[in-house]
DNA sequence: CGCCCTGTTGAATCTGGTCAAACTAAGTGG
DNA sequence: CCACTTAGTTTGACCAGATTCAACAGGGCG
């Protein structure tokens, strides 16, 4: 039954998965080695995005799902008189446009940061790729959870974090990220602008520069442009204020807090 | 193929579906009398739950869905240090805790704001129904791709719009759920508390009052406490800022706005 | 009937935004 | 290769919107 994952141990090997992130969406299923073939198959195009350019439109027609192979993008929606909202960055193994599944048309705008190379799968071949192996779907269905629990914290931060929880929440986010995929969690350079972080947390660009220099200062980060390190993720821990997980106990007293 | 929704007209009566939001997972894909019928088997529990009570913990291990059949729920999350986000409010119709299928937990915590009626459908009958009508799968990525379109808009507004933008697209959003399920869209009232809404919006309960009794000086609303009637949906609109939606044309010209 | 919770209003404070300007890095074209 | 342009970053001065603190009013419930 596909909502029971199966939880083989992934066969296929690292590079592979490395290449392209659609053997995300496969390799928690414990793919075997044919199954591994198959998805190869599906995977129509390559394509290269340059900075600045769009993936996908808002309100276009779902066509593909995209998984980064190298580079990174924003997605972001927009109010009508034209403020944006970027909604997240992607990096390197992750999977794009999967929640237009409801509309049939992509919910958001994807640009690319710098550039970028992506696989395109197209809706065609995920359904048929759905059918031979039904616990895509199941996947699927994780994915997009993954997704939504993502979108909690980043309201969590949103509505009740001030500018310095935000950016250290930011910074430890990306680096849990990276370390995820085995790049280094301490050190990294940030694809995004300092406009687009502080779009993305709420904050204007001038806030972003004064509490990155104020965590400089600190010995917190070395930061020069692009180029980040982090020195202390203990102290940026205590001063993310991480959301509470709740495996330990019950949530701590409710305080009816205001914001901030 | 599950991926391809069936649209065939719904064939159950508009009452059953209103008595359960279980049907709301089923109502799109065109259910016929015999596949209704097996539906009633599988909603096991129907469950009171009074004002304040909790239907789900965060971290709790994750073993039902619920459907709202009266009543209304509040799910929030927190950060460590106590301090809370509400991250939405339900109302009859709408299913909770989809999301927890990812880590098998309730990522959120969900409280009833009054005395509320819901159907607990236990994992195992949800497995079993997904097997019997092989598109429920589909229909649940289409639940879960529109609760994160939703967080998206929910982002957006707490990212970028002032205190006014925030209570006008609140009253608006409730105002079209209360529609949808043929509630009145102009006059309700509200089961949660001006902290409540304070919270969801990343306001001050104090500022909700105040920009409350702005609105109704100036004849957009009328409200007494909990009860509330929208006189001017037109102007409250314009105000609100909605989300572009992008089906007209291409994204309005970039503006690489500051947030506020 | 009185207490308590919720909602409302006022005044002071402050965090973070806006505006302006300087500076740096990276292109770009002659 | 260099002058020039452009985009991105940083810092300072000032300001405004929203929070905080506080006091009070009114309903509803025990």
């Amino acid at each position: 039954m596909a909502l029971q994952a199966v939880q083989k141990k992934p066969e296929c090997d690292a590079i592979a998965c490395q290449d392209c992130g659609l053997y995300q969406l496969c390799l928690p299923m414990g793919l075997n080695s044919a199954d591994t073939m198959l998805l190869d198959r599906y995977v129509k195009r390559k394509r290269i995005v340059k900075r600045g350019q769009i993936l996908y439109r808002l309100g276009e027609e779902f066509t593909c799902v995209y998984a980064i192979r190298s580079g990174s993008v924003k997605t972001y929606i927009s109010t009508a008189d034209g403020r944006l909202q970027i909604t997240g960055f992607h990096i390197p193994g992750e999977l794009l446009g999967l929640s237009a599944i409801d509309e049939k048309r992509y919910n958001c705008e994807a640009m690319a940061l710098e550039t970028t190379s992506v696989c395109e799968i197209s809706l065609n071949c995920f359904e048929e790729l759905a059918r031979q192996i039904p616990s895509v779907h199941y996947q699927m269905l994780r994915m997009m959870s993954k997704e939504i629990k993502h979108n909690q914290n980043l309201m969590l931060l949103l509505g009740k974090k001030n500018a310095e929880e935000r950016l250290a929440t930011f910074l430890l986010t990306l680096s849990k990220r990276f370390a995820m995929r085995n790049y280094s969690a301490t050190q990294f350079n940030l694809s995004m602008s300092r406009g687009d972080i502080g779009n993305y947390l709420g904050l204007a660009e001038e806030t972003v520069c004064r509490i990155l220099t104020r965590f400089q200062e600190e010995g917190l980060i070395a930061s020069e442009r692009r180029r980040i390190a982090l020195n202390d993720l203990e102290r940026l821990g205590s001063i993310a204020h991480e959301p509470y997980s709740g495996v330990t106990r019950a949530l701590p007293r409710v305080r009816v807090s205001h914001s901030r």
